[in-house]
DNA sequence: CGTAAGATTGACAAGCGTCAAATACAGTGG
DNA sequence: CCACTGTATTTGACGCTTGTCAATCTTACG
């Protein structure tokens, strides 16, 4: 529990993740921080699990990134979600005989696992945490919402830029005052398989907003020049939450 | 409450869906089937909200089809859910201050309203609900998911292929027992609009599958004569949920 | 310094979109 | 029962975005 000083921020995180919605107890925060086992490291690549195992838990991510994806019987492969420090991973699994994706890291990583008995417990004795992790849900299904739009209806060109302003706003949320540059986990084949589209084209669309100057690029760092411009492209919009809704139980 | 004889499943539809992850108790299906409002009727096209709205509530469909949709600044339009009988729509938006889709009928339909304190209050009173309210949530995003595979890493064929079989699984269980032929309330264009396409592919598509023997079409009305066939032609894998699972809440 | 993985580049192909017109169909009013 | 009208479906010609294939170049790393 009491890391001392090795890892400050990292058991902390979900709460900030719950504090969008609400502001939490004392109780509720210690119960938060509870939730995750200890923490184990893992190197970049790894599969924590994979689609078909039947193991349908939830971990949480600490340190470093982490994806969902599915390998199609075609040897294609679909990417549905970047997770990074903060984000509780897996939770599409809970309800399923088999999990439905498959998890691995992006990078080397810190994560802990939460087993369902202590979620349920959770439930059981706060239930304004309940409500907090029911619409933390909500806002994830709105995420693949987002995404599906991309896939369904964007170009190339919008489906980046929305890609890269996404990630750099995960990025932000990772490392508070990281800024508009950012190192970016994903090789240009992984962006093509989440994005829907070949490497190839991928590294087309990305060369040309470097040429353009809407971004520049060194190794894996990207750093986005006009990431309005970017946004504005993708023809994403926010979707800012309500803090406190006056219908939650009280605490 | 007792309304009768007039339309004797519709108040029961909610528990047929929560009854897939665990045995209810008479208290927890008396709760929850005193959690909508007095139905109303809309008519075919209706818009209930549309995204943007400050209106972010849920709603039950008893009788009938909707949708949820975006609309693109392009003008374009992209589906994300098609609802049938039993199912709670708009849980997406709670969190949010405004809309993030919108919601309008295919057909007639018969609609209550659930609002946000009904449901939070539940949560506090039945903490296994809760859970399950949790768990369709994830069942949701499973859902989702499969859409996004579809949009990025399938073709025209499978998209459809897949489409259809999943429509016909939903409205067998909108009129349990009607089997392979089912009436689409959707236009080619919505179809398209669904999965990503222009209605006039949706058209080539759907004429071949109709010429190959796979299906039959009359009218609104579709016939899956070959169900299996297109069900290993989409790809899709069914998700299989786990009933009375051990670690949820005691009754 | 050797090797594998990733990024870049070019030529070409194909799936699906676009445009436009014809046909069928559903609903309405006479 | 029929003409009328708007909407949905069907069809064909053509083009563009993106995929495919393959080669080269760069970077990461033991």
């Amino acid at each position: 529990m009491s890391s001392a000083h090795h890892d400050k921020p990292a058991a902390k995180f979900p709460l900030v993740r719950f504090a969008a919605f609400a502001d939490l107890s004392i109780e509720e925060a210690e119960a938060l921080e509870k939730l995750g086992s200890t923490p184990e490291t893992y190197r970049r690549g790894e599969v924590l699990r994979r689609e078909g195992d039947s193991d349908t838990g939830l971990y949480l991510l600490h340190k470093g990134w982490a994806a969902t994806h599915r390998t199609l019987p075609s040897g294609g492969r679909q990417y549905f979600k970047i997770h990074c420090a903060g984000d509780l991973m897996g939770a599409p699994n809970l309800p399923s005989q088999q999990a439905v994706e498959t998890l691995a890291t992006l990078t080397d990583a810190t994560i802990s696992a939460v087993s369902a008995d202590c979620l349920s417990a959770l439930f059981v004795e706060y239930p304004r945490l309940a409500v907090l992790f029911f619409l933390t849900a909500q806002v994830e299904r709105t995420y693949l919402m987002d995404h599906i739009t991309a896939l369904g209806r964007c170009n190339a060109e919008q489906r980046i830029a929305g890609f890269l302003v996404h990630v750099a706003e995960k990025a932000n949320l990772a490392t508070p005052g990281l800024g508009p540059a950012f190192e970016l986990p994903l090789t240009q084949k992984q962006i093509g398989d989440v994005l829907g589209l070949t490497p190839v084209h991928v590294n087309r669309v990305l060369r040309s907003y470097d040429k353009s100057g809407h971004l520049r690029r060194y190794r894996k760092w990207i750093e986005l020049l006009r990431a309005e411009d970017l946004r504005r492209i993708s023809g994403l919009a926010p979707h800012p939450v309500v803090k406190n809704a006056n219908w939650l139980p009280p605490v």
